[in-house]
Order: C-alpha cells, then sequence, then structure tokens
RNA sequence: GCGGGCGUGGUGGAACUGGUAGACACACAGGACUUAAAAUCCUGAGGCCUUUGUGCCGUGCGGGUUCGAGUCCCGCCGCCCGCACCA
C-alpha cells in the first residue's frame, strides 16, 4: 500500500461516520439482540458472508453462536431489487450473479396459519404461522414442527421442565456449525395439537424439533414426510404418517409408496381432495386461494438473505458514530462533531476491545441532555469501508464524503477487476451502498461496477518432508532427470516429497514472495511469466521454470533491439515509394500482430496477446538474417516492426520498453504514445491457404489469391497430386467450398 | 442433496459464428559453439505400426446430427467451485 492510498484510507474511514451517519434516518441502520457469529481467534463477530464452512474468513477459526446486541445494515431491504437487478448486470461473470442469487435467495410460498387447540395452549397464543414453498402438499401433513427458539416452545419451557432441559441441549450442541452439520433430528412432543386449516375435525401434534431454524422464515414448519427429506428422516424415528400427496406420474396412485426417500419430483395430485389429479403448480394455486377465502393463508416471498451485522469488537475499523445515554438511550453524533475519530492512544496489552479501555474516548456528555453518556465501542466491519470507496475515489480531497458532481461523471465503474472469492463479500455489499446512498441523496446509481472480470490466484507446488512438515520453496531444491523430478531440502539434503498444486496459503507454506521474485528476476519478468502462462479468469501456476524463461525473453528482446538498430532505417525516415516482397510480408505481419494484440488486450486475452508477440518476435528474428541496411524498403519495414514490438510489449514490460524505446531513437517517453493504428490495406493478404479435404479428410493445401471465384478453386483443388491419388476412379458426388476457409470433396 | 463450470500432448494452454486440432510457451532429446560448463543458436517431437506410408488412430467415454464435430444434440464417467437441516 503506497503512501497515497495510505493517506485516502485514513481519509476513508474518518468520512465513512459522515456517510453511515444518514443509514439509521432511512431505518438502514439499527440495533437488535440476535445470535451472531462469534469468531474465538479474533475475538470478534462476523457477517454471515464471513463465515466459511463454518469458520472466520480471516482467522479459519470453528465459529461459535453468541447471542450480543449488534448493529445491523438492513441489506434485506434491497433483498429483491439487489437479486432481480443481476439480470441487468450482462457484463459480469454467470457464475458471479448465479453465486449472488443464491445468496439472496428468493422462495416464492405461502404463509399458512394453524389453529391451536386451546387445551393445554398457553395464553396469549392461538394460532401457528408457518412458511412452506408447497402449500399444495398440505393434506400430507403429520405434525407441525417449532424451532427451539420459537416464542410458544420458550413460552411452554416455562412450565414444563422437560421441554425446558429438551431446548437446553439443543442450545448446548448448536454452538458451532460443523456439530449443527452432523446433528441427527430429534424432537419434543408438546402434547399440543392444530386443526388442519382445511378439516376442521383433523387435529395435528405439535414438535419442537432441533432441525428447525429460527431466523428462517416464522421458526416454524408443517411437516410433509412424504415429500421433503428431512420431515421424512423426523416421522421415521418418531412413527408419524407418511402420506403420499403428489404421485409421478408414470406411477399408479394405489400403489406408491414412500420407502426411505422423499418424492420432490412432479406429478400429479392425490390424497388431497379438492386438489387430486391436478399438477404440482395448479395445485399451489388452488390451495393458497381456497385458504385465502378464510384468512387462513397469505402468499409470501422469503430471502435466505440476512440483515448485515456489522458491529465489530476491535479497534481497527470506522467507529460507529453513537452515544450511549442513560436517559435518552441511543444518541446519534451530532453532525457538527463529525467525523468521529480513532484515538492513536490505545494499549493492546489487555485481551478485548482498546476502544473499552479507553476512558477518555469513550467517556463523554450526552449532546442532547448533557448527561454523562459514552460512546459506542464496537467499530465497523472493515467491509464498510471499501463498500463506498469507488464513490469516494471520485473527490478523495472534499470534505463531505462524495460530491454528486464527481460520482455523476465517473459512476459506475467501467470494468472492475478482483477476485472471486469477492463474489458475495463485498460485491454484494458495494451493491447495497449504492442504493443506501442513493437513499441519502449521495449518489445516484444502483448498480457500482457496470462490468466485473475475476482474475485467478497463483498457485505453487507443496512440499512435505518426511515427517510431513510443510516447507516453502525456497527451503526446497528440486532436481530435474529426464521427465523425472525429484526434491530435496535445500540445507538439510533430506528427502522432500513434491505434492499437489495449490494456491498459496500460509498453512502449506507454498508460498512465493513478490518482493523475492523481483529482486531475483525484475518486475518485467515476474509480469509477463503471469500473463503469458494462463487466462488471467484462470488460476496461474507459479514455477521457477516458467519464471526463467519468461527472464530469458527478456534479454532476448533486448539483444534482438541491439540488432535491428544495425540494420533498420533512421528514426524520421520517410516511407520509401518502392518496398520489395520481402519487406511487405514483414509490414503485413507487424500490421495484422498490432491489430491481433490490440484486441486481445482488450478483451483481457493477455496469454493470446503474449503468444502473439512471442510468434512476432521468432518472426523479427528470421527476417533480421536475410535483411539489408541498405535496401530502403526493407530498412524502414524494421523500424516499424521494433517499433510495433516495443509498442506491443510495453503495457506488460514497461521497464525493458523504455528502455528499448530510447535506444530505438525516441525521445519520449513510450508511454506517452499513442497505440497505433493498423493500416487495413495490410493486413489483408492477397494469398491464401486454403485446406483441400476428400470425405473429410485432409489431403492438400492450395494457395489461391484471396478473391478467386469458386469454379477456380474447384478445379486448382482437384488437380492436386495428392487429391487426384485419394479420389483414385471413384466419381466426384459434390464439391463444397468455403471461400477462405475449406474445400470438401465428395466421392 | 441442489446450483454452476470444466475435461485438448509430459506441462500451461491455442483453435473467432461447426471448416487444416495441438498456435505460443515450459519441460525434454539431439546437434553447433566452448578446454569444460553456463549462456546462446539450430533441429526434433500427439500416439500407433514384423507394412515408416500417398498409412491408421486421436480433443474423458458411448451414441447421434452434418459434406465436415474439440466446437451442436442425447446418455454416461471424472474433476473443480459455490450453497446446504433455508421448509
Amino acid at each position: 500500500m503506497g503512501p497515497r492510498i495510505r493517506n485516502m484510507r485514513c481519509r476513508l474511514l474518518s468520512s465513512a461516520t459522515k456517510t453511515v451517519s444518514g443509514l439509521p434516518q432511512k431505518d438502514l441502520a439499527y440495533r437488535r439482540s440476535s445470535k451472531v457469529n462469534w469468531d474465538p481467534v479474533d475475538n470478534t463477530v462476523l457477517a454471515n458472508e464471513q463465515v466459511i464452512d463454518g469458520k472466520g474468513w480471516r482467522s479459519g477459526a470453528l465459529v461459535e453462536q453468541r447471542e450480543l446486541t449488534q448493529w445491523f445494515f438492513r441489506i434485506t431491504q434491497f433483498a429483491d431489487d439487489l437479486q432481480s437487478s443481476l439480470d441487468t448486470l450482462d457484463r459480469w461473470p454467470e457464475k458471479v450473479r448465479v453465486m449472488q442469487k443464491n445468496w439472496i435467495g428468493k422462495s416464492e410460498g405461502a404463509l399458512v396459519r394453524f389453529a391451536l387447540d386451546e387445551k393445554n395452549c398457553p395464553d396469549g397464543f392461538s394460532q401457528i404461522e408457518v412458511f412452506t414453498t408447497r402449500p399444495d402438499t398440505l393434506f400430507g401433513a403429520s405434525f407441525c414442527g417449532l424451532s427451539p427458539g420459537h416464542p410458544l416452545a420458550l413460552e411452554m419451557a416455562k412450565t414444563n421442565p422437560e421441554l425446558k432441559s429438551f431446548i437446553d441441549e439443543c442450545e448446548r450442541a448448536g454452538t458451532t456449525q460443523e456439530e449443527i452439520d452432523t446433528a441427527e433430528k430429534r424432537g419434543f412432543d408438546t402434547g399440543l395439537t392444530v386443526t388442519h386449516p382445511l378439516d376442521e375435525s383433523w387435529q395435528i401434534p405439535v414438535y419442537v424439533a432441533n432441525f428447525i431454524l429460527m431466523d428462517y422464515g416464522t421458526g416454524a414448519i408443517f411437516g410433509c414426510p412424504a415429500h421433503d427429506q428431512r420431515d421424512l428422516d423426523f416421522a421415521r424415528k418418531y412413527e408419524l404418517g407418511v402420506m403420499p400427496v403428489v404421485v409421478p406420474v408414470n406411477e399408479d396412485v394405489k400403489t406408491f409408496q414412500i420407502e426411505d426417500e422423499a418424492y420432490t419430483g412432479p406429478g400429479k395430485l392425490a390424497n388431497s381432495r379438492f386438489l387430486d389429479g391436478m399438477n404440482v403448480e395448479d395445485a399451489k394455486k388452488a390451495i393458497i386461494d381456497k385458504l385465502d377465502e378464510t384468512g387462513r393463508a397469505d402468499r409470501q416471498t422469503q430471502y435466505r438473505l440476512r440483515d448485515w451485522g456489522i458491529s465489530r469488537q476491535r479497534y481497527w475499523g470506522c467507529p460507529i458514530p453513537i452515544i450511549h445515554c442513560e436517559k435518552c438511550d441511543i444518541v446519534p453524533v451530532p453532525v457538527k462533531d463529525l467525523p468521529v475519530k480513532l484515538p492513536d492512544d490505545v494499549s493492546f496489552d489487555k485481551p478485548g476491545n482498546p476502544l473499552d479501555h479507553h476512558p477518555t474516548w469513550k467517556n463523554v456528555k450526552c449532546p442532547t441532555c448533557g448527561a454523562d453518556a459514552r460512546r459506542e465501542t464496537d467499530t465497523m466491519d472493515t467491509f464498510v469501508d471499501s463498500s463506498w470507496y469507488y464513490a469516494r475515489f471520485c473527490s478523495p480531497k472534499a470534505d463531505i464524503p462524495v460530491e454528486r458532481q464527481a460520482v455523476d461523471k465517473w459512476l459506475p465503474v467501467d470494468q472492475y477487476i478482483g477476485g472471486v472469492e469477492h463474489a458475495i463479500l463485498h460485491l454484494l455489499y458495494s451493491r447495497f451502498f449504492a442504493r443506501a446512498m442513493s437513499e441519502t441523496g449521495h449518489l445516484n446509481v444502483k448498480e457500482p461496477f457496470a462490468g466485473l472480470f475475476t482474475q485467478g490466484m497463483v498457485n505453487h507446488e507443496t512440499y512435505q518432508d518426511e515427517n510431513g512438515a510443510w516447507l516453502a520453496p525456497v527451503d526446497v531444491r528440486v532436481e530435474a532427470d529426464g521427465n523425472e523430478r525429484t526434491a530435496v531440502h535445500d540445507k538439510t539434503g533430506g528427502p522432500v516429497t513434491i505434492g499437489s498444486i495449490e494456491k498459496m496459503s500460509k498453512s502449506k507454506h507454498n508460498v512465493v514472495d513478490p518482493d523475492d521474485i523481483i529482486t531475483h528476476y525484475g518486475a518485467d519478468t515476474a509480469r509477463w511469466f503471469m500473463l503469458s502462462d494462463s487466462p488471467p479468469e484462470r488460476d496461474v501456476i507459479w514455477t521457477d521454470a516458467g519464471a526463467e524463461g519468461a527472464w530469458r525473453f527478456v534479454h532476448r528482446l533486448s539483444r534482438l533491439v541491439d540488432e535491428g538498430i544495425q540494420l533498420m532505417a533512421d528514426r524520421d525516415s520517410p516511407e520509401p515509394k518502392k518496398i520489395d516482397d520481402k519487406a511487405l510480408e514483414l509490414r503485413r505481419h507487424a500490421h495484422k500482430t498490432l491489430q491481433a494484440v490490440g484486441t486481445d488486450i482488450e478483451g483481457l486475452r493477455f496469454n493470446r496477446a503474449v503468444a502473439q508477440i512471442y510468434e512476432f518476435t521468432n518472426h523479427i528474428t528470421t527476417a533480421l538474417k536475410s535483411f539489408d541496411r541498405d535496401n530502403e524498403g526493407e530498412a524502414f519495414a524494421l523500424r516499424e516492426a521494433f517499433t510495433f514490438l516495443t509498442q506491443m510489449f510495453g503495457p506488460m514490460m514497461p521497464h525493458l520498453a523504455e528502455d528499448c524505446w530510447a535506444r530505438l531513437q525516441y525521445n519520449t517517453l513510450l508511454v506517452d504514445s499513442p497505440w497505433p493504428t493498423p493500416i487495413e490495406a495490410l493486413l489483408i493478404d492477397e494469398t491464401i491457404k486454403i485446406a483441400v479435404q476428400v470425405n473429410g479428410k485432409r489431403r492438400d493445401e492450395l494457395t489461391i489469391p484471396i478473391d478467386a471465384a469458386n469454379d477456380v478453386i474447384e478445379k486448382a483443388a482437384l488437380e492436386l497430386e495428392n487429391v487426384k491419388r485419394s479420389i483414385g476412379d471413384k466419381k466426384v458426388r459434390k464439391v463444397i467450398i468455403v471461400p477462405k476457409r475449406i474445400v470438401n470433396i465428395v466421392i
């Protein structure tokens, strides 16, 4: 991070307090108590998006669930728009759009109300609301289930010690994600029953079950074991009914039975009274309409996405501009006192949040009543800053967070490049912020990044010593013998096992320090190798051999310029009137390469651009051998070739390119020279080589003028020796000619 | 389990809308230069063959469409990524 960016970051942090201070008024920021993801290593809370496979995204520690009061951004406010607008992001990779769509997880269904039987039912409860995407299976219901955190379950636990201990067990079991994943389905029969919403005489038992999530839907479900695997597992364990109500089209209603697998596919409704015979979609509509008549159901859309928990219990992060007062409760820091800055004199001696241990920063007067009060000591997730920096960067020196004129001019970002690892973190948060800041009047764009490109990561081989300990590449000496590669420890000489190629990680030690690479080979080589080896969206494997190859090419180019300079025309020599075929051929090659490299760079296909440059370099190397300084055309073509060559590799190896540029006697900087425009006429060849096939197999090739008529091509093709031999005495049935492509003779 | 993507030489990868598969690079082998090595330069190379050819096979496997398939369609197999008790 250069000093300019570092400086920028400080400004960003302090202006962030101004940006977010407008959010509570728009109801986009709020505080509530909830279960949160606790990272026991970083000693902080994490957002759902920051928990990867049940582990903290940064620390890798197993995440626990804790109940805490926290600040949230109401990202769910925009859930529908965030999902539907994905369709407008046509310059985003499909993969990222799909990941965001799954993460937001819109699902349409119904909210169904089950009336509670009044016997044994605690006061204040008269019904259970459940969310379902399969209302069509309502006649297959055999139980209702409550989450252990459901208010009704908690209420009943007050008078039912057995239920209380069951709920406590569920709580204890569910501390880490890993345990949740492997937990068996367990339930507790509350003794309560509910009435089936479409049959007053039908009573359904109510269970509290460990697999029902409190924070999705209503925290309660109806169980239809025949058509949901979880419900089926549960029903088998507690011997509840399994009645199929959807029958696949090729099965007989009378004989169709559910064994160990729930049926979730399409089919015809059965055992479902007025729904019988309908398909699933029609049945969903029909039953909701019916329930709606008596107020027992509503159509409802649920989202998997939950609000973004932004409170962090650490020093590094933007302060939350709030003051807590005993009388006035939560008071925003007045605009005139913004930005709230972090104190510089903090100590990290004690575990926990340093801001909490800093009395002079923490203790303030209430801005409303003047009584003793204290600052909010939680700080914001650092993702908050990265969620709007693109807006701030449009007017980095402004006193206000963003200048409208500047953001209106520059945003959205035309082309954004980043790793896929941010597909649902940074990229979703940024989309939220663009919307939130539009609400607060800071911006007028919903989508911050018009084009997105996700580049791959750098991978490296892994090494282990005889004890299985991971070794860093610097400590390993790889020896090649033919195609066999063996490795030994560089210092001890002990045997080393070469393992799989994996993304560079601290835990496996397979990291190469960029500083070492640059010291050893220089930045140009490092850049060239990384661009040349793989398409940028894919992972690149860092190998010493590959880097060596790039390094040799750097030297080869440099030598080639020295040779070329001897034979080429002077800098300002005019284009000669006459030019021989040899020189013309080189010019054609130069202009065609220039065209191709230009398009490839534009399309971010750097590996192809690199291949073109290699090929052109090989071509010049051959040409040099037969070119003559005294031939004006040849000398001119050579200067042009070298000029283009240098300009083409310039973006990828800027240092070498500037040096070559100076040696070519140009006295301005290469970076200041415009990208040359290829001459159209030189992009087209006079003759072309096309393949000639007989019955789809290539037998020969033909060199003909590019604009040759089809009958001329056919005649020439049939006269080729190899073609005649292949045809033999058979009769030619058909000749297919695709201009500039191919001739296929069918016999 | 659900969703998405990908399978091409020893390796990374080219091949625009179906039209000469393997560009370009790495690694490898042989040769030149050198007292020697390094560096450099040149050459070779997908596989098969008791027919070395004007030959046969070949883009994960099996079918299909087509004059022609790495590319399109159907069915498998394998790998990678994301989500996952989301009702």
